[in-house]
DNA sequence: TCTTTTTTTGTAATGATTACAATTTTGTTT
DNA sequence: AAACAAAATTGTAATCATTACAAAAAAAGA
């Protein structure tokens, strides 16, 4: 997994340093959309110096570039992800709960007019409402 | 357009209030993906008594119930759209500028796995990159 | 009209994110 | 290797969008 870390850095031209492998490697072996604070406290034990601004920094940076997926489900929270093929994300309205939602056949078949101008870093869809077990009250 | 908007209010079990009405009518008529500080500036001339926080409360709560769109594509503003029908946008990281991108087809065909169980309020598709015109720098 | 409920309002608090300057680390050149 | 330059990291302080909360106003019901 950390040389998949080095690889995907060393893939979006950035440097591997020891907390940029640190922070991806987190998101590839937690597929659970953390946030800057999880990431950090979980990375703390293993990097005592590590500041928090580090981790803003990078993941903010990271995903610029594609490198990573920033995914602003909620209006207060960051979540990020290092799984970069696009998918979907249901946000449960009642319980919180983002579930991932397995997408059939390549999303990229969504047919965009024009989209070939575009320069695409990060696509995500997102889905709100309530889940099936926040439906039965 | 007025009629409209308390049309959309009622049909989410919402009582059209001025306040409501005037904040849903804004969106029906600027398809600009306002933040909260624009619908409110642009609102206080004709409801002077008109609160920051009932803009907040307003939206937050039409979204809630699929009302309106709820936009997260930044991580510092939110974003609300009038318009709810699936659409994806596209956000510049460049100049920032958010742009509509029109899909053809029904997103609705996207199969995605037992999403039959799962009660949709909001849905939308995000993309991030470089704009036609900041990729010639 | 009186009472109850709903909505709105204003201020104060919260908390995630960024700005910034200093420090450390890494890479390069002589 | 030492010295220098560039890049990365760190910590603190500031910013600013959003929410909590309680009071006031408006609307609905009796």
């Amino acid at each position: 997994m950390r040389e998949k870390a080095i690889q995907r850095l060393t893939e979006y031209g950035f440097r591997p340093s020891l907390q940029r492998i640190a922070i991806v490697e987190y998101l590839f072996t937690h597929s659970t959309h953390p946030v800057v604070d999880t990431i950090f406290n979980e990375l703390s034990s293993s990097i005592p110096t590590l500041s928090k601004t580090t981790v803003y920094n990078t993941l903010k940076m990271l995903a610029e570039k594609g490198a990573i997926l920033q995914l602003n489900i909620e209006n207060n929270v960051t979540r990020y992800d290092g799984d970069i093929k696009p998918h979907a994300h249901f946000k449960c309205n009642q319980c919180g709960k983002i579930i991932d939602l397995e997408i059939q056949g390549e999303m990229k078949n969504l047919s965009i007019k024009e989209i070939e101008k575009y320069k695409i870093f990060e696509q995500y869809y997102i889905i709100k409402g309530l889940c099936p077990f926040c439906q039965e009250k």
